[in-house]
RNA sequence: UGGGGCGUCGCCAAGCGGUAAGGCGCGGGUCUUUGGAACCCGUAUUCGAAGGUUCGAAUCCUUCCGCCCCAGCCA
């Protein structure tokens, strides 16, 4: 079948991540393994920027006979909630995509925790009884190096103790946390003794009050990606100082079959809130009617709004990947779903400021229907009826008493064709006093009904409305 | 100021030493069965700047300039 639907998608050069993904597959760097995942912390809706990362994740996957894992990365109880991962869920689901396994990284606090220990043995980690302030004193600045901790040579076994009675619940939140023990004058923050557990006495959306010690991203990412054998983590730039860390880790931690971090440049929209943060605040102010609000860039709101998931994935496939901050224009967006819908929406006619017809030489009292086509762009959405009688109303705007030379629309003793129904010929303008058009005396052609002119007269055929079926409609005004 | 990134048309984006793809937008035109549709044409002598290497540079080297990110016990 020849594709003259080829999509951009088809069409789309290999971007840098698909590029190294099939380098690895080419050398067999994972044993011709794919393995991604799309990550979200629940603690909101999924967005347009979102879909970038989605269609990405879940596009490598499916083109190269890989996986995608739907991980949901719920280290933070006080910020996370069911309401999230459940729309999430949807919002993936609806934009097309079917994860591999549904997975949280709570499901891994177990073993997160032995990895934890493993580490402190190693005399890699270290029980830090700092309050926050002091360690934030203590990391030093852009051009400072940090200075070591008075509690960074704890014995390994007085940090496995105190980490135990961290678990144990024997402290209070802030009494202390794990630190990986990296170097305190590194020019890399990151790398600067990084947090890696911290005392919460929080309930967990999904475990509860079974831990009152949570691991941080930094920590239970990397793990979390390697206990999946994902073999391309990807994620957004403003992570790429994470990845030292990310890889120090991994390479403490796991001796096979080492997932990558690659970051990607995150989209953003002109005239569009894209921040999380930013968003929960219009919700929960009540400024929007919730996260689904149509003027919300959300996933659910596009939907409310009459997006289609083949326009999103249009539209991520257009944009391209690349490590370019970048700013996309709202009508790259609006093109891919004008485009969509075009192909398949079906057309109504409609009057916005209605003109009165009467047909003088139609019959009084008929009404017949005429068979109207659904929409131009796609014969197989058929056609339907629609009433024709006397009194009809047009479009103000398709009339003009003293027309320029290449006006087509109708106009005193010119004939205009009616979409799908008749040739009609205009024979007398009817006025009130003050000069204002009320209606038009015009005559219909018997013999071109459909719209078709036996004789081949062609004319630009007129959207129309019978008298007595209108309705009440807002028009959405165009927003320019 | 230290570190990490990035600079190709108004907005995206290919290009990987052999003489600037494509999309969106914009401009013009064609089309008398909707069109904010479709189709056609046009839209970077130039790749942040300056030097250098080379027969040849957006692609290699040097210096400079600009923008973004990092000092959460957030992700």
């Amino acid at each position: 079948m020849a594709d003259q639907h080829s999509t951009a998608a088809t069409a789309a050069p290999v971007d840098f991540i698909r590029a190294i993904v099939d380098e690895d597959l080419a050398t067999g760097k994972h044993h011709g393994r794919v393995s991604t995942r799309f990550p979200p912390e629940p603690n909101g809706y999924l967005h347009i920027g979102h879909a970038k990362s989605i269609c990405l994740n879940f596009g490598i996957a499916q083109e190269r006979g890989g996986s995608c894992n739907l991980r949901f990365d719920d280290t933070n109880p006080a910020k996370e909630d069911v309401e999230y991962v459940d729309a999430i869920k949807d919002d993936v689901a609806w934009l097309g995509f079917m994860w591999s396994a549904e997975l949280y990284a709570s499901d891994y606090f177990e073993r997160l925790y032995r990895f934890a220990v493993e580490l402190i043995t190693q005399g890699k980690a270290y029980v830090d009884s700092l309050n926050g302030d002091q360690i934030r004193a203590y990391r030093g600045t852009l051009t400072e190096a940090g200075k070591n901790s008075p509690y960074r040579d704890r014995p390994v076994s007085e940090n496995l103790d105190l980490f135990a009675r961290m678990r144990g619940g024997e402290f209070a939140d802030g009494a202390h946390v794990l630190r990986a023990k990296i170097d305190m004058a590194s020019p890399n923050f990151n790398l600067r003794d990084p947090t890696l557990y911290r005392i919460r006495h929080a309930a967990h959306h999904r475990t509860g009050d079974a831990w009152c010690i949570y691991p941080m991203y930094d920590f239970a990412h990397p793990l979390s990606d390697a206990l999946e054998r994902i073999t391309h983590s990807i994620c957004t730039l403003e992570f790429e100082d994470h990845r030292p860390l990310y890889d120090w880790l991994v390479g403490a931690l796991i001796d096979e079959d080492r997932p990558r971090q690659i970051e990607f440049a995150r989209l953003n929209l002109n005239y569009t809130v894209m921040s999380k943060r930013k968003l929960l605040q219009l919700v929960q102010q009540g400024v929007v009617s919730g996260w689904n609000d149509p003027r919300l860039p959300t996933i659910s709101g596009l939907r409310r709004r009459g997006y289609t998931p083949e326009s999103i994935r249009d539209f991520c496939a257009r944009i391209g990947v690349a490590k370019k901050e970048n700013v996309i224009d709202v009508a790259q967006l609006e093109h891919s779903i004008r485009e969509d819908l075009n192909r398949r929406a079906p057309r109504v006619m409609t009057v916005l400021r209605p003109l009165k017809v009467v047909l003088t030489n139609y019959p009084e009292g008929q009404v017949e229907e005429v068979d109207v086509i659904n929409n131009p762009e796609d014969a197989s959405a058929g056609t339907r009826k629609v009433p024709f009688s006397r009194v009809l109303y047009i479009e103000r705007d398709d009339f003009l008493e003293d027309p320029p030379k290449k006006f087509f629309r109708l106009s005193p003793g010119k004939e205009v064709r009616l979409r799908c129904a008749y040739f009609i010929t205009c024979t007398e303008v009817v006025k009130d006093g003050r000069g204002e058009i009320l209606e038009l005396r015009c005559t219909y052609d018997p013999s071109t009904r459909g719209g078709d002119s036996p004789d081949g007269r062609k004319g630009t055929p007129r959207g129309w409305r019978k008298a007595k079926r209108s309705s009440i409609t807002s028009i959405p005004t165009r927003s320019t």
